[in-house]
DNA sequence: TTCAATGTTTAGAC
DNA sequence: GGTCTAAACATTGA
């Protein structure tokens, strides 16, 4: 489910629980989800202690006393459990059929055990994976993956959306705001939230915005992923029910899976198209 | 049976 | 070279 509010969220109660304590144990049930060799990666992981939980664009960032960051993409359907040594869970990402009760279960793909609890890495999909990074050299690896700026960061201003949107001005504006590398962790979700808080229509050629429209949108951008963090995602807290229920968000989106229903602003009916292969929402009636 | 799903990459067409 | 779409990854459920 992730995108950086979910993510947001996952790294924040991670890093309420995990630092200090020590990885004690490593199994590996899916090989493939691992992107090195993972001899390497069970050598500077079982042993070491867990430092900081953080996070930029959609990946979770986990450094241990090795030097090392583990960094945990969570793709379309990933999903990281937290189950402390009491019992306690903490969920993020996808809800998983049945519940959270039984743990491991097919879908948990990397399993690492510490002294205080266990994480469980599961990904229905396995679109989701896992790397490794020295923790001197991650900033420069980020950089090398092109990751654009963090819409919540005091970087990401004003200025810098007008700039990011002059270079892509023949482009469409949602495609362009889902690009990692232009601005980093908006989703199929935010985006679409982000359009509709601008009244722009996902369509648009950016090189007719109006300067009132790019300055709504960036303020729709931020106030939509600050909101969708308040409220720990859109599905991220779905543990709180055993059946999956979607989390805090969802009855704060205005625009995502709400078509065939009244607009919340407008009343027209809401629209669903295909753009870039992505489902994209929006209102024919107020989004022009 | 067919299609779509909160992500990303790649191949091909224009 | 730039931009766009479809397909691919794997699985489930509507």
């Amino acid at each position: 489910m992730p995108e950086l509010p979910e993510v947001e969220t996952i790294a924040r109660e991670l890093q309420a629980v995990m630092p200090t304590s020590r990885i004690i144990g490593l199994e590996i049930r899916l090989p493939k989800m691992i992107k090195l060799p993972v001899n390497r990666f069970r050598r500077n992981v079982v042993g070491a202690t867990v430092g900081r939980v953080h996070r930029r664009a959609k990946l979770l960032l986990i450094d241990i006393s090795t030097g090392q960051t583990i960094i945990i993409h969570l793709k379309m359907s990933g999903q990281l459990i937290w189950r402390s040594v009491t019992g306690r869970l903490r969920v993020g990402g996808h809800p998983i059929p049945g519940g959270t009760e039984a743990l491991p279960n097919a879908y948990s793909h990397v399993i690492v055990a510490t002294n205080r609890g266990t994480l469980f890495f599961n990904d229905q999909r396995q679109f989701g994976f896992v790397k490794m990074i020295p923790t001197a050299s991650l900033e420069h690896w980020l950089e090398d993956e092109g990751y654009g700026p963090e819409p919540l960061s005091d970087e990401f201003t004003l200025d810098v959306f007008e700039e990011i949107l002059r270079r892509h001005r023949v482009k469409r504006i949602k495609p362009t705001l889902m690009d990692q590398t232009v601005i980093a962790g908006i989703g199929n979700i935010y985006a679409d939230e982000a359009l509709f808080y601008a009244k722009i229509r996902p369509t648009r050629r950016i090189h007719t915005l109006r300067p009132d429209e790019r300055k709504n949108l960036w303020k729709g951008i931020r106030h939509v992923m600050t909101l969708a963090i308040k409220y720990k995602g859109t599905t991220a807290d779905a543990y709180r029910t055993a059946n999956g229920q979607p989390g805090g968000m969802l009855p704060f989106l205005r625009a995502y899976g709400r078509d065939g229903l009244p607009c919340k602003r407008c009343g027209t009916i809401m629209k669903k198209i295909t753009l870039a292969g992505r489902g994209t929402h929006y209102c024919p009636g107020c989004q022009q």
